[in-house]
DNA sequence: AACAGGGACAACCGCAACTCA
DNA sequence: GTGAGTTGCGGTTGTCCCTGT
């Protein structure tokens, strides 16, 4: 059973589109504009599919797009967006006006992969290649610990760190599990060391329930509220502001909190960036 | 000239996220 | 709150073209 099809592939074109096909499309956008792909092909007089329709207009017929090679540039960037979003070849075609992520994405796999094997970089991890087949250290050994200090905020205690490629070692709060599905902060080694650049500070405030209570029972929900601020040296910047519940651990001494669920850096939807979930109070 | 192999890129497919009734 | 419909994304495939033999 499942979904019906987007369309019915019994009438519709596949393949490499015609120059009568194009010009159809590029007609009815220019009248129309943008939006409801699948009604589009059968208004625009196209036996084609609405997928097919979009992808065609997104990737080869849009009138902003960039033709030609990729600079020296743009190649840097590619490799630095990547290093901090993994494969997220659109948002990393936003920050390349004129380029797409189908674009992109090709470009990689063909040349820029190939390019960095050839510096003896991994194109996965950003990470030096040492000879040999050198497993990666095990993560779970690798309870880093990032450093806090306290400050005064407006009144409110908070606790800040910045994750950074030397992280310390003195007090505060340890990331006991670290999650992430880009590179960013990944992995066994710190974030850092695979995209230096990265500087990333968090702030926590004290739990405190809502009843105003601020030494909390841990047994009772409480909440945490949570501020981000992410930088990097290619200017990209976002902060966000979230309030955190605790998940009732059973030493009372950690909170859960999912912070990438509550951000959307740089137009990431839910933890795509950021997801430590788990980080314990001293 | 013919063929094989590989690179480049356009297009497709499946799935997840999102929207809306 | 739920489910169907729609859109967008990322991985993969197909095809064309170039180069070497």
């Amino acid at each position: 059973m499942g979904r019906s099809p987007c369309c019915e592939k019994a009438h519709t074109n596949k393949g490499a589109w015609t120059k009568e096909e194009d010009d159809r499309l590029i007609a009815y956008i220019r009248a129309h504009g943008e939006g409801c792909w699948r009604s589009l092909p059968k208004a625009a007089g196209l036996l084609r599919c609405g997928k097919s329709c979009r992808l065609r207009w997104i990737n080869y017929l849009r009138p902003d797009l960039k033709r030609g090679n990729f600079t020296e540039e743009e190649d840097e960037v590619i490799i630095k967006l990547h290093s901090l979003l993994g494969n997220k070849w659109s948002l990393i075609a936003g920050r390349l006006p004129g380029r797409t992520d189908n674009e992109i994405k090709n470009y990689w796999n063909t040349h820029i992969r190939r390019k960095l094997l050839s510096r003896g970089i991994d194109p996965t991890t950003h990470r030096p290649i040492t000879g040999g087949e050198q497993p990666p250290p095990p993560p779970q050994q690798e309870a880093k610990t990032i450093s806090f200090n306290n400050n005064n905020n407006e009144g409110k205690m908070m606790r800040s760190c910045v994750i950074s490629p030397s992280t310390s070692n003195s007090s505060g709060i340890s990331k006991e599990e670290e999650k992430s599905s880009s590179p960013v902060g990944g992995g066994g080694e710190g974030g850092g060391e695979r995209c230096p650049d990265l500087n990333l500070e968090l702030r926590i405030s004290p739990p405190y329930q809502s009843n105003g209570q601020q030494q909390p029972d841990h047994h009772q929900p409480y909440q945490s509220t949570v501020s981000l601020c992410f930088t990097c040296s290619l200017g990209i910047k976002s902060s966000k502001d979230c309030v955190c519940d605790n998940n009732h651990s059973s030493s009372g001494r950690s909170t859960s909190i999912n912070i990438g669920g509550a951000c959307d850096f740089l137009g990431l939807k839910g933890s795509s960036i950021l997801d430590y979930r788990s980080l314990e109070m001293k």
